[in-house]
DNA sequence: TTCGTTGGGGAGTGGCACTATCCAAGCATG
DNA sequence: CATGCTTGGATAGTGCCACTCCCCAACGAA
C-alpha cells in the first residue's frame, strides 16, 4: 500500500507519518521506484503502536525511537529485550549530591528493595530509571513532609509484585517472540494510564465511602 | 522573608516564582511597600507543592493551578475538594463518535465498574477525566489487538481498590481539613510515580525470575 | 545622595511534536 | 506523446509550553 492509504488505515496524518520515518520510528517501505514505496501490515501495526506510545503513554518521540530498536536489538537476550521498555524510558534528572532528602530516598529505597528481595534493577553497575525516579518521588514526599517510609511503601511494592505476574502472564500468552518483546513494551506503557485511572476511580469511591452519606450529602460538614 | 530568600529556602529560581505569581500559583506576598512583599513559611511551602506536582507530577502548569484553586474553594464540601485534584486533571480529547473500539471501550469499562460496584465517577451526567482516560487505554490496546477484557482489567481494579484505601489512610491521617486536601492533591499525585516505578522494578524482578537461570544466563536462548 | 537590590511586567528562548510548502519524479488519461 | 494530478522526500515554519531575560521604577542601607 502507498503512504496515503497507510495514513488512511491508521488514522495518522501522511506529514505525520513522514516526520515518523523521518526520526526513525517506523521503516522505510520497500522503494518501488524513486518516487514510491510500498508498506504492509506491519507498518500499519507499528504505527499504531507508535502513535499509543506517544499519545497515551505519553513517550517522547526520542524516547520510543530508543525503545524500538532496543526492542529490535538481535544482539540482546530475550529477556534484556523484554526490559529495554523499561531502561529506554526517560530518567529524572541526578539530584545535587548534597540533598539530604535524596540521600535519605535512596537509602529508604534501598532498604525496601532488601526487603522484598529484589536485585535486578541494575545493569554495569547503574540503577535503573526506576529505580532513580522512584528516589526522586520518595524525596519530594520527604520534603514535603508526607511519610513514605519503608513500612508506608512496603504495600505498594506488594501490589506491584502482583502486577508484574499478571503482567508477564499476559505477555507469555503472545506465541512468537516477536510478539512478547512488542507486548511487554505495549503492555507495560499502555496498562499505565489504565492503573493510574482506576486508582483515581477508586479513591472517588473510597473517598465517597468514607466521607458521604448514603443519600450523597457530605456527612463531615462542618468538621 | 523576601523573593529571594524564598527562592533560596525553595530551591526554585527567583523568575520562575515570578512566573508562578503571575500564573496564580502561588498566593502574592504580603505587600510591604510599593515594590517589597513579604513571604512566609506558607509560601515555601506551596511552592514545593507546585513544584512537584510540575515536575515529579508532569502535572501542566495550567492544570496546577486549576488544582490548587479547587482544594481552596470554601464553597464545595470536603468531599468533593478530596476530588478536585482528580476532576481539574487534564482529559484526553473525546474519540470520533464512530470509533468502535472507543464505543466497544466504553462498554468494558461500564461492565468494570458495575461489577465492581463503582458508582461516584459522575458529576452532572459526565464522566470523570480518569474514566474517559481509562477508555481511551483500552481503547488502544483493542486496537493493538491486546487482552483488555473485563476479566483483565479485574486485578488491575481489584488492586486500586487496595491502594485507594490505603492512600484515604495517609491522608486521614493528616490532623486539619486543609491538610487533608493537600496530603490528597499531594498523594494522589505524587504516588504515582512510586506506583509505575514499583511496577517496572517488579516486572524487572518477575521477568528474570521466569527468564533467566540463577548465574544470570538467559534460559530462554534459542527458543 | 548614591548605588546595589527588589519586585513587576513584557518580551524572548529553547524544546518538542508536528505541519505546511515546495519540488521533482511518477502514473494515468486522452 | 502531452497534460495534469499524485506521490514521496526534504526544508522550513508553527503553536504550545515552561520557563528566563531584561528593563524599569521604587526602595533602603552606607
Amino acid at each position: 500500500m502507498r503512504l496515503a492509504e497507510l495514513s488512511e488505515r491508521s488514522g495518522v496524518s501522511t506529514a505525520t507519518i513522514k516526520y515518523y520515518l523521518r526520526e526513525g520510528l517506523l521503516q522505510p517501505g520497500r522503494r518501488v521506484s524513486a518516487t514510491q514505496a510500498e508498506y504492509d501490515d506491519a507498518h500499519v501495526r507499528r504505527l499504531r503502536l507508535v502513535r499509543a506510545l506517544i499519545q497515551l503513554g505519553k513517550v517522547p518521540v526520542a524516547t520510543a525511537r530508543e525503545v524500538i530498536a532496543a526492542a529490535e536489538d538481535e544482539s540482546l537476550d530475550h529477556h534484556l529485550r523484554l526490559g529495554a521498555a523499561t531502561w529506554a524510558l526517560p530518567a529524572e534528572p541526578e539530584p545535587p549530591e548534597d540533598d539530604p532528602d535524596a540521600a535519605a530516598a535512596g537509602r529508604t529505597v534501598g532498604a525496601l528493595l532488601e526487603h522484598v528481595g529484589w536485585r535486578h534493577d541494575q545493569k554495569a553497575g547503574e540503577v535503573s530509571p526506576a529505580h532513580r525516579t522512584l528516589v526522586a518521588a520518595v524525596a519530594a514526599l520527604r520534603r514535603l513532609g508526607y511519610p513514605c517510609g519503608v513500612a508506608h511503601l512496603l504495600p505498594y511494592a506488594r501490589l506491584a509484585a502482583q502486577l508484574a505476574v499478571t503482567d508477564l502472564d499476559m505477555v507469555e500468552e503472545q506465541p512468537t517472540e516477536a510478539g512478547q518483546i512488542e507486548a511487554a513494551v505495549a503492555l507495560t506503557v499502555l496498562y499505565e494510564p489504565v492503573l493510574l485511572s482506576l486508582r483515581r476511580l477508586a479513591h472517588a469511591e473510597e473517598s465517597a465511602r468514607r466521607f458521604m452519606d448514603d443519600d450523597g450529602a457530605d456527612s463531615t460538614a462542618g468538621a
